[in-house]
DNA sequence: GTTTGGCACTCACTGTGTTCGAGTGCCAGC
DNA sequence: GCTGGCACTCGAACACAGTGAGTGCCAAAC
């Protein structure tokens, strides 16, 4: 067990450490923090607390760093999140009130946790599982093709082509669009499949391949996944970090490039509220191990459709991130609400 | 006046820096490369190409290495452009035949192009004015709301919410749709706006503010060059060059966030052929004044849509590189024109 | 039992020479 | 105009000592 006074030591040393960079020693943490004892105190206490694996000194003769468990601690245990000061929040709800379409919204979100943050920023484009119908399209670009555009209730817009197997009459198709969308329009694209299920049924026996083959690709569409998009920003703040450079710079870029890595990371963090992966724990990629990612999702209602956030350094600043991401999700949940 | 030795030996150096990354010596060159003559010799020539600014030196008792200058002389005289091997033209073939739509193509060309050159890749999306309508479409939202997408013949699609003056109804709209599709449907974009002029009068008095609306909105889209929208990839080739690092990469990595300034300089290249702009000849941003852009446009027939191409070192394999964005832009068109 | 001051020890970092060698410019001779 | 020879320059690499922040341990004090 950790006492109080060990715990506002390792605080300390998460504190100095992302401030300074530098490997924090005893002396110079008595001397910046009010801690009421002395160095050497101190240093028992720090080397109890190198036993049970939260701090690590680099080399002999060297003062001490927070290693990965020293961190989660720290997270956990020993930080709050740090609201944002509320000229910064007027300065994010106007940035994003000026955005015209969805991506605008998302080019501008990226940008504005990239900033706030002076990390890299990662937005998940609005899945369209997890969205509502807004309408559904069917256009005749010739005898026996056409599109499908879906509109999401976030301002998605999603087409595809559709190949018919016969050749599909103006008047079946007005009726086919009718009662599709009559269907639904309003309803979460989750509970699409069997809403339509029993459509085909309903048309003439000659329009039912059609019909069915257009309900297909729209499944399809639906189902996915991997069309999930996302936006990336702020990657000049890498260089911000590390004498060491190339060496630590080079697997975080090519990771950030593989989107799936990226899509994997978002999947794997709480459907709610926010997630703090901190090192090795992204093991979905080595290149991430010495970067944390903060993430939480957003949506326009209660729910969130999908999520954002951002990479950087395991030494960071978590409760100006936290309180940083946490911020602009709200306001994006507001603005595609509005929308 | 330079000799036709000269710029052989202003070739070697190109060549042999290129391939080392480090200064060339007189010595160094007559052993690498079949000149007939002694290093004393190399050495007066290299003399008059330095009092000619096409090589400087980095410091006394350093070789030699190419100034942007030097480089524009190499690829304006003295490099060809490499052709690629045919397995590489067939890898390039089927990795972009396997694309399954306009953003799938985009994102391919760029790994694609990253991978070919171990460079940073920019491809444009296909530009709206350039390209021709394949439809429109109208959508009634609500009773005063309507939607209009745009689906361009590279498969591009772009929407729009248009508010109305007043409602408009589903009769008025099927013809507005009808008769707006009978005029533009295969015609450039670039027309659009004189084909569509007259629409309004057509109409019963009531519906002309929507229908003028409409067109406006319809005409804006057109407009909107800001749009034009880009693909980067291959950022973390960056990293490839370059001992000095954080200096450099840096602004690299602004300047490549900043799409405005990569849409410009694709906007200052030629309209066509290929088109290599050096160093200190990008003052699009000055992040970008060490390093050279390779572009060149691609299209679906014999017009260019958009352009597309590579940011690296100035000191890079010309050749090599212009080879790589060549072959795929042929490519890119292609696939663009079968869709 | 915890805290504290004292003390010897470690070791990265810094600055200073010193050497080494690739590369240069110049010149006299072919 | 080309070549070999030669003195010179100057960055890179290496060795080496001095500095100082930081540590661990221990005995004394609270």
């Amino acid at each position: 067990m950790l006492s109080e006074r060990r715990l506002e030591v390792l605080r300390a040393i998460v504190q100095d450490y992302v401030g300074t960079e530098e490997p924090v020693g005893s002396k110079a943490l008595t001397e910046r923090h009010a801690l009421g004892v002395s160095p050497a105190t101190v240093r028992n206490d720090m080397a109890v607390l190198e036993e049970e694996g939260f701090i690590a000194q680099p080399h002999t003769s060297a003062g001490r760093i927070p290693t990965d468990k020293g961190y989660r601690l720290f997270v956990d245990r020993l930080a709050g999140v740090k609201p944002l000061s509320s000229p910064e929040r007027r300065a994010i709800q106007n940035f994003l009130d000026s955005a015209v379409d969805l991506d605008d919204v998302v080019a501008r979100t990226v940008r504005l946790l990239a900033q706030l943050t002076r990390q890299v920023a990662v937005v998940q484009y609005p899945s369209l599982t997890r969205s509502t119908v807004r309408h559904v399209e069917l256009l005749s670009l010739a005898a026996a093709r056409l599109m499908l555009v879906l509109i999401t209730d976030t301002g998605r817009v999603e087409q595809r082509m559709v190949d018919c197997p016969a050749p599909f009459g103006e008047a079946s198709l007005a009726d086919l669009r009718a009662r599709l969308n009559a269907r639904v329009v309003g309803r979460r694209f989750a509970d699409v499949p069997q809403l339509v299920q029993d459509l085909p049924e309903s048309f003439e026996p000659e329009d039912r391949g059609t019909v069915s083959t257009v309900l297909a690709t729209l499944l399809e569409t639906l189902v996915e996944e991997t069309e999930e998009r996302l936006m990336i920003g702020g990657t000049a703040n890498l260089t911000r970090f590390g004498h060491d450079f190339p060496l630590t710079i080079r697997p975080v870029l090519e990771a950030l490039e593989e989107q799936v890595v990226l899509l994997k990371l978002l999947g794997e963090a709480k459907e709610s509220g926010m997630t703090v992966r901190i090192g090795h724990e992204n093991n979905a990629h080595e290149g991430l191990n010495s970067t944390s990612v903060v993430s939480v999702g957003y949506g326009s209602g209660g729910e969130a459709v999908a999520k954002l956030g951002v990479v950087g350094p395991t030494r960071m600043d978590y409760p100006g991130t936290m309180g940083a991401v946490r911020a602009v999700a709200r306001y994006v949940g507001q603005i595609l609400a509005e929308s």
